[in-house]
DNA sequence: TGTATGTGGAGGATTACATTCCGGTTACAC
DNA sequence: GTGTAACCGGAATGTAATCCTCCACATACA
């Protein structure tokens, strides 16, 4: 889909656009979606020349970028339903890997300005409908595996996802790595079905998740 | 302590301070240390004017946002780790109130700048080393009373403290709260002392949380 | 009621970005 | 080989946002 733009380019420049987008990706992970975009042409090796002709504005390479993204998580995902022996399993992984997945640049991505842009793009929404629903599915998997408590729905997972993703920070690179594992850790391990206390309000779905909001 | 600037001051001035810090305060939860002067001076009801008489430049306000900040957390944190019966049970309530604490304008004060400044100065660092001994001291009661899993030190605990900051973004300001809220219930029966999983690495003290990273 | 203290906000200076444009390269069809 | 359409980098320009100063006017309070 969408393969015009993308195979009619020379060898050089198909080679430019895709570290283009890796750059973007990169880059707008940790400084968000509003970073230069002479930034992000430096760090694709490219001139800002060239990122304008292939990104005719911002919006156009935020879309690029989102849309490349949730089709790479959705791949992973569906690989680790598939792969993985148990419902359970499966998002054990995706919470311990939702870190260097970049979920975040999708998630995160919640800047006023990239909000709008990626609710409008069908495409998008359509990426975002089926992680949503996989998700969905993995949840009702588990619980009936016996394995996830059943007060929480795919919201709440998808909801941890994103706190997840805001980069933890520590003294080293290492080190927030390892932050981050130890709080999947000590999350999944409340997701247990095991005693726990019941949690407050009701399991949320994924609709919940619909931002609406505005930053300002 | 540091009283001198703070009765000095005519009684309208006064309170005009105080504005200042509190809308500094709201609008750096949202927006970040970086957010214009001018948004903050009109949140608190006056010129600009008034808010560079007050604080020379950004980095006496952000200054003065986080020692308050720091002081007023404090308080709170000393008042529920006096009044709880347990150590357990005080620290639930600090991770229950950590979103609304805005713990947040001190720990996820990490942009670069506010970074730098915060180091520097000797009363936060101060107010910050006497947070993260209370928050040891719990941590080590808790697990005293066997109610905290053992393997996990302070620094995990206020690495989750500032994972939870980070706005959690929802439909509504309800479901926000209540996903944060779902969220430190499923944290916080990971951390319980019953079987779990081993976390990986090793327990995080809070030193390694002192971060040197620069974002850029 | 005099005056030291305090106030608001217009406006000049500065910075940081987005975006355009064009002389020079390069892939690749023939 | 070689011609040429496609591509490239980055200097240059335009623009918007924000900082911070300054001063005519207001207010607390001795």
């Amino acid at each position: 889909m969408t393969a015009d733009p993308e195979t009619t380019l020379r060898a050089d420049a198909r080679r430019n656009r895709d570290q283009i987008i890796a750059a973007a990706r990169a880059i707008f992970a940790v400084s968000g979606p509003e970073a230069p975009m002479e930034e992000i042409a430096r760090a694709a090796g490219v001139g800002v020349g060239t990122l304008y002709r292939r990104f005719p504005d911002r919006e156009a390479l935020i879309r690029a970028v989102a849309a490349d993204n949730f089709e790479r998580v959705l791949r992973d995902a569906r690989a680790a339903a598939a792969e993985k022996p148990t419902a359970w399993l499966a998002l054990e992984w995706l919470l311990h890997h939702s870190v260097e997945l970049q979920l975040s640049v999708q998630l995160a991505m919640l800047s006023p300005r990239a909000l709008t842009i990626l609710k409008t793009d069908p495409q998008i929404r359509q990426y975002r409908a089926e992680l949503m629903d996989l998700l969905a599915g993995l949840v009702a998997g588990a619980q009936d595996e016996g394995v996830l408590r059943p007060d929480v729905a795919a919201g709440d997972i998808a909801m941890m996802c994103a706190v997840l993703m805001r980069q933890v920070r520590a003294k080293s690179e290492d080190v927030a790595r390892m932050a981050a594992q130890r709080c999947v850790g000590v999350m999944l391990d409340g997701l247990r079905a095991i005693p726990g206390t019941p949690l407050p309000g009701r399991a949320l779905t994924t609709e919940d998740l619909e931002m609406v909001r505005q930053q300002q």
